[in-house]
DNA sequence: GCTATAATTCTCATAATGAGTATAATACGG
DNA sequence: CCGTATTATACTCATTATGAGAATTATAGC
């Protein structure tokens, strides 16, 4: 069809286990074929989005197929699923280098309750979502590789640019995602920062596209390449082909709904301290809230009920367990879900 | 290939002339093959929304590919464009139900300025919104079809649901949606409304597709159908295939961002009167504002800064001319950009 | 100069927010 | 049984944001 596309569908399958943020990982098959492996290329990166070709005979829906991809997988029947974004860039999947039709993708956000821990299914493993993105995670405080490694290396990469016009503008790019100049860094900006900092050459990714398009017989654009095979996953834990593109999507969308619709519950058991609550919010969103804050808008807000029963198992004064009021969903529409401080 | 399914992309671009938000429309082809067509059948739709299969090889990503379509259907140079969503389910395309392949839809929002009237292109055409969505403006006043057929018509699609259980989702649904009993009617859920009353039976869309599967030998589910042919078009005018689902897409996106991003100005020209603003922004999100707080907004708010011209055709004192604060994209992520009152 | 019209500025009560301090209920070591 | 550590929960307070409206200003047309 169409000169060749082929459409599949990949998930990103979130659950919070006390304070760790994970998602659902598969090994990745070997990206390049075997006529043009070489001895001293990368290792392929272990780490897949669990993902299949739709097969449009077997479902009404994209997000059936994609639910059947996660229950095959894992045993997972997912509880909340919601379409993220259509990705169709050229070279997405390496094998359309080597031959393949362009390969597109719908991404789906899924949520489910805890991490099934140990045994599962055959390729399914559960991996920290900071292993990913360790920048975005400034819970305990501000990472210390966004000094040590990230701003410097984006400064140099600013001022490498060809011409004034090109200069200002990863400047300010580069300040809009990272805060350069040290004020205002935005949780939200997740893919923002994953996309300069592939286009500044700094996670593997980017020197891996550009060894893969070299293997292709393609002359890449010359990048700034710094990352060296000594140096891999500074920034964080690679992913296959586009997979923490799509992640990064993903948390920014998480984080964005956050502020503003009730979905945590989705994460957590039907009852819960506030506490727990609050820890699953800072997992997601890389954040410390104030405590007494977070409790009042949660039950002013009429997110939360009491049930009566206490957990005890806290190291201090016993806490009331809460259920989510389904309610909450009707009222109020504009409600912030979660304060700033 | 997957069993066969063709991936194309679908433009919803959006212009606000003074106060009518517009959008473009393309002439639709016909939905059933001869063979299959008889005397008796509903008039094909005249609207559909512009869109093309994707090409691959001519594009490097799926926005180019969009864009091209605009550009080549209308000579339109979108100057914002956003990834909605992808819309893939079965019989979407009645081509589908006469043997054809799945047809999955990459959708995408286009902000333009104004719209250039009169003598356009071709097949294109600017139609009002809310032609297709009559119940969704409440500029004015509450929209009187609500109460003269909207609820009614809903109210007996509740009672009719066989079981108590589905009669309560029913009911639920049509609550949260349409606020039956009077208050909190939310301006977003603009897809939600679309489909229930798609599911109700309510817009003639309803009423076509249950004709088209019987066309091509497929007995279709009973529905409720309150639409027959004598009243076509009492909630809204139809669209081909799914458009207004993807319309309806575009219009919640769109007031959604509305609030907290600041993309009205992609609409307006370099320079706007505080009114001119205003009036787009009430046409988009189909309510009034209270004029003092929404120039308080935006001016303490840094969205936007006087030039110092003003603009005496308003009919009473001048009205300065402003232009919109670039830099406003940087500072204070979370500040609403529209006021509730 | 008077009037109609619309833009603009100011005021004010109320609610929401950010940041604390104070108090309550448990476990545990002596 | 008491004191202490620990965590949950309750309460206070200053500041800002919000919704609503009155008052003032600048034009056009008679």
């Amino acid at each position: 069809m169409t000169g060749g596309s082929q459409l599949g569908v990949t998930a990103v399958i979130v659950a919070v286990a006390g304070s760790t943020p994970r998602v659902v990982t598969v090994r990745s098959a070997f990206e390049v074929p075997p006529a043009f492996r070489r001895g001293d290329m990368l290792p392929p990166p272990r780490d897949a989005l669990p993902g299949a070709a739709f097969a449009p005979e077997r479902f009404r829906t994209l997000q059936e197929g994609l639910r059947a991809v996660a229950e095959e997988l894992s045993g997972l029947s997912l509880r909340y699923v919601e379409q993220l974004y259509t990705f169709g860039d050229r070279h997405r999947d390496p094998h359309e280098l080597f031959g393949g039709p362009r390969s597109v993708t719908v991404g789906y956000l899924a949520l489910v309750r805890d991490a099934p821990t140990g045994g599962e299914a055959e390729a399914a493993e559960w991996r920290d979502l900071y292993d990913y993105f360790p920048w975005e995670d400034w819970r305990d405080e501000r990472p210390a590789l966004l000094d040590a490694i990230v701003l410097p290396a984006l400064r140099r990469w600013v001022q490498a640019a060809t011409g004034e016009a090109e200069r200002d503008r990863r400047q300010e790019r580069a300040q809009l995602a990272f805060a350069l100049d040290g004020e205002g860094w935005d949780s939200e900006r997740v893919l923002e920062r994953y996309e300069l900092l592939h286009e500044a050459g700094l996670v593997v990714e980017a020197f891996r596209d550009r060894e893969l398009e070299r293997l292709a017989g393609i002359d890449p654009p010359d990048i700034n390449t710094e990352v060296r095979r000594d140096m891999p996953r500074a920034l964080g834990r690679p992913m296959a082909r586009d997979g923490r593109r799509i992640l990064a999507t993903a948390l920014e969308r998480l984080r964005g709904k956050l502020k503003y619709r009730p979905i945590v519950f989705e994460l957590l058991p039907p009852t819960f301290t506030l506490n727990q609550l609050q820890l699953v919010v800072e997992a997601l969103s890389g954040t410390r809230l104030h405590k007494q804050n977070f409790r009042r808008l949660m039950i002013s807000g009429g997110f939360v009920e009491p049930t009566g029963a206490f957990e005890s198992q806290t190291g201090g004064r016993p806490a009331e367990l809460f259920r989510f009021r389904r309610q909450a969903i009707h009222e109020r529409t504009s409600a912030r879900a979660i304060p700033e401080g």
